[in-house]
RNA sequence: GGUGAGUUACUCAAGCGGCCAACGAGGGCGGAUUGUAAAUCCGCUGACUACGUCUUCGGAGGUUCGAAUCCUCCACUCACCA
């Protein structure tokens, strides 16, 4: 039973930090029913959760089945400064009544993963704000520049002469100052986060706490474009939040490559039954689509439900594969007469009548199955289903 | 505080008085091909019922028949010095 657990634990891990103190305190949990703490700290900065995001709490879930009680620390204050982490520029900082808002839609979708029964939310500011100005200062003596600066994007922005704020050094100092305060047995992260994570471990130390947090990390989950990690900034993620149909269609959109990195961070199947599934594909005996549908279906059933994951597959056969419509479209109201680029525009799928123009010019827009190629025409009286490219539908009523 | 360089569309980056709605690359979108994959080829990529008109090159003024390009002031970024 515990060497299940721990191998459920250390699946999919990029790094680990002190394995044996987290078999410690697995196998006391299971021996005398003690739990132990695991933190996650999470930005604020956006309103919404993407799949990015569920492979951290995926694994908490899992430590949650395994006697870990959650610390999910919403980093309201942190988020006011801005971590520097991934892009090579300071961050915008964001205003405090955005913050408190994302973070309430943040703890919202999380209990579509985590169990919420052993999951305390915690706010950063909560402390922080008491730390003053003295206990700051007394935080800046535990650690020194020279260190601080081995952080590997303080060193690339520093040797290219890019502009780092004092503000974005005291971001790791408060984050472990976080596990201080939370004494937390294990916190895991992302990888990127492995300097944030360790400053835990030599806070929880110079502070005294009596112990010094194990460290999981995770990898980054690539998004769908296969390159950049998935955020929402760069609209290549798939929300927690979002359709069956557009987690469904999107998950099939990704690479095949891809594919197998979303198996191996985001699918609940054992590791052995995705190696074979990895063999198959090789020799023949599994097409591709097939190990990428059933991937989708998986990845769309735990947001919703397997009903509508089937269906939501089905629709997507029926749309793309027999060239048929959806069924489900946004429905408008239109005066008679009106200029087919018009509609477009007002019906959502095109973002100005220009864009309209050149669409149809390129073969790109069709009414009722039909495509088009006039720029000029105007809508009588009937129902009409337009459509733009492959996968952009509406049903358009003009009287 | 001093000196110098810079701010161009989603991003990078040309242009340095008219040929500029602005080279090129990336991205995005569309077409062909396909497994709505990858790869490849081609096209489009400010707005406007549109062979024309309007608004764009950090902001505000000015010079000129004419400015992204020249001048003045302001804001911001970077580098070197203090």
């Amino acid at each position: 039973m515990i060497t299940k657990a721990l191998e459920e634990i250390r699946r999919g891990t990029a790094e680990i930090i002190d394995m044996e103190a987290i078999e410690k305190l697995v196998k006391r949990y299971y021996e005398t029913g003690e739990t132990y703490t695991v933190k996650a700290g999470f930005d604020p900065t956006g309103a919404d959760l993407h799949l990015g995001h569920t492979v951290l709490l995926q694994k908490l879930k899992t430590f949650q089945a395994h006697g870990g009680r959650v610390q999910l620390l919403i980093g309201d204050f942190t988020a006011t400064i801005g971590d520097p982490t991934g892009k090579s520029e300071t961050r915008k900082v964001l205003d405090r009544a955005t913050i408190m808002a994302n973070a309430k839609t943040y703890q919202e979708q999380v209990f579509n993963v985590l169990e919420e029964s052993k999951t305390t939310v915690v706010y950063n500011s909560k402390w922080l704000n008491e730390l003053g100005a003295a206990g700051l200062l007394g935080l800046t003596t535990l650690f020194n520049v020279a260190r601080m600066l081995e952080r590997d994007d303080f060193e690339k922005r520093f040797k290219s002469g890019q502009s780092i704020s004092i503000s974005e050094f005291l971001y790791p100092l408060l984050q472990g100052y976080d596990s201080v305060e939370l004494k937390s047995d294990i916190e895991i992260g992302g990888t990127d986060q492995k300097f944030n994570l360790l400053m835990g471990r030599h806070l929880q130390r110079a502070y005294a706490v009596g112990k010094e947090q194990a460290v999981l990390m995770m990898p980054i989950l690539e998004g769908l474009d296969g390159v950049q990690k998935m955020s929402k900034s760069l609209n290549n993620y798939i929300g927690i939040t979002e359709s069956p149909k557009d987690i469904y269609g999107k998950t099939l959109s990704i690479s095949d490559d891809l594919m197998w990195r979303y198996y191996e961070l985001l699918s609940e199947k054992p590791l052995d039954e995705i190696a074979q599934l990895v063999e198959d594909v090789k020799n023949g005996t599994v097409h591709p689509k097939t190990a990428k549908e059933n991937l989708a279906l998986e990845i769309t059933a735990r947001f919703h439900n397997e009903e509508l994951a089937k269906l939501a597959k089905e629709e997507f056969n029926s749309v793309f594969k027999a060239n048929q419509i959806p069924t489900d479209m946004d429905d408008f109201d239109m005066e008679d007469g009106i200029w087919i680029c018009q509609a477009l525009v007002d019906a959502g799928l095109e973002p100005s009548t220009s864009q309209a123009r050149r669409d149809i010019k390129q073969n790109a827009v069709s009414i009722n199955q039909e495509k088009i190629s006039d720029d000029k025409l105007n809508l009588g009286c009937g129902d009409y289903i337009l459509q733009v490219g492959k996968r952009r539908f509406a049903k358009v009523k003009v009287k």
